[in-house]
DNA sequence: ACATTGACCTGAGAGC
DNA sequence: TGCTCTCAGGTCAATG
């Protein structure tokens, strides 16, 4: 689920949700997830605080306290934010879960584990001890620096593009839709492409991310020419009807229609 | 130095 | 039904 344009709708979840709110308790159900401090630490700093603002970063959200400390948070392959009131309708993975005093809570879930929860003293220091790259969609992120890092990397343009030192947000499933848009062979080298086929690439990367946020991330309401609902289910191409193949590229499950994205590379 | 692989977790779905 | 196997939208340490 979670990559750039579904954190995005979680970050205006917590910020439709969340804010100016007092933070009565905190617990921590899974300990191994916290980074960097202790549960016990995490939960003493946010008791008693609130939260007053929300920002992304790639896949990472934060949520800044009144305090001035940085909540952060990332969804792994299975994270996702519900905010609730009764006992009920906390979700079965909960993993952080937050009371304020209106009686709500906000509950962190992920199934897998593979997220991760923490503090960071700001975005840029996260982002620091991260090494991300820029945002995706990053207005300094312009074309000039996009075309140097596909210059100047031997790895297929789909690994590229999810390398988040070098970009940070797009993960397998985005990827897959972006090089669909720009009629892009996933395992094109990257070093390998012109000016013309970086520009498709760079402006089909905002192109695909905005509709998805637009959409609320939701694949059922994604526009009827996206190719990822179609990965789960008939495996034909909304563009030209063929069928749509699957091939592991950088050790990640690849998507795409072998006709309407064609391998360039010399064999 | 850089690209690729395997490991980390858990659960759903396929195949027998 | 129940078992085993494979795979999943992420990331990093280990490997070549």
């Amino acid at each position: 689920m979670p990559e750039l344009p579904d954190v995005e709708v979680f970050k205006r979840y917590l910020q439709s949700t969340s804010l100016h709110k007092d933070i009565e308790d905190v617990k921590i159900c899974t300990k191994n997830l916290v980074e960097g401090l202790s549960s016990s630490e995490l939960i003493k700093t946010l008791k008693g605080d609130r939260f007053e603002s929300a920002a992304r970063h790639g896949k990472y959200l934060l949520a800044k306290t009144v305090r001035g400390k940085h909540l952060v948070l990332h969804f792994g392959m299975t994270g996702f934010l519900k905010y609730f009131k009764e006992e009920a309708d906390q979700p079965s993975h909960t993993r952080l879960l937050i009371r304020f005093s209106n009686g709500y809570h906000l509950a962190y879930d992920c199934q897998r584990k593979l997220g991760e929860i923490g503090l960071a003293d700001s975005m840029k220091t996260l982002v620091k001890e991260k090494s991300l790259g820029p945002d995706a969609l990053d207005q300094e992120f312009d074309q000039t620096r996009f075309n140097k890092i596909f210059a100047k990397t031997s790895a297929a343009v789909k690994s590229a593009l999810m390398n988040r030192k070098y970009i940070a947000g797009i993960g397998n499933i985005y990827s897959d839709e972006i090089l669909f848009q720009a009629r892009m062979y996933p395992g094109m080298t990257s070093k390998r492409l012109d000016g013309e086929d970086l520009d498709g690439v760079y402006s089909q990367m905002h192109q695909v991310l905005y509709t998805a946020i637009e959409a609320g991330a939701d694949p059922r309401r994604f526009p009827s020419s996206f190719i990822i609902p179609h990965r789960r289910t008939d495996m034909i191409c909304p563009r030209c009807n063929g069928e749509i193949r699957k091939e592991k590229i950088g050790g990640r499950s690849a998507y795409y229609c072998p006709r309407c994205q064609k391998d360039r590379s010399p064999d």
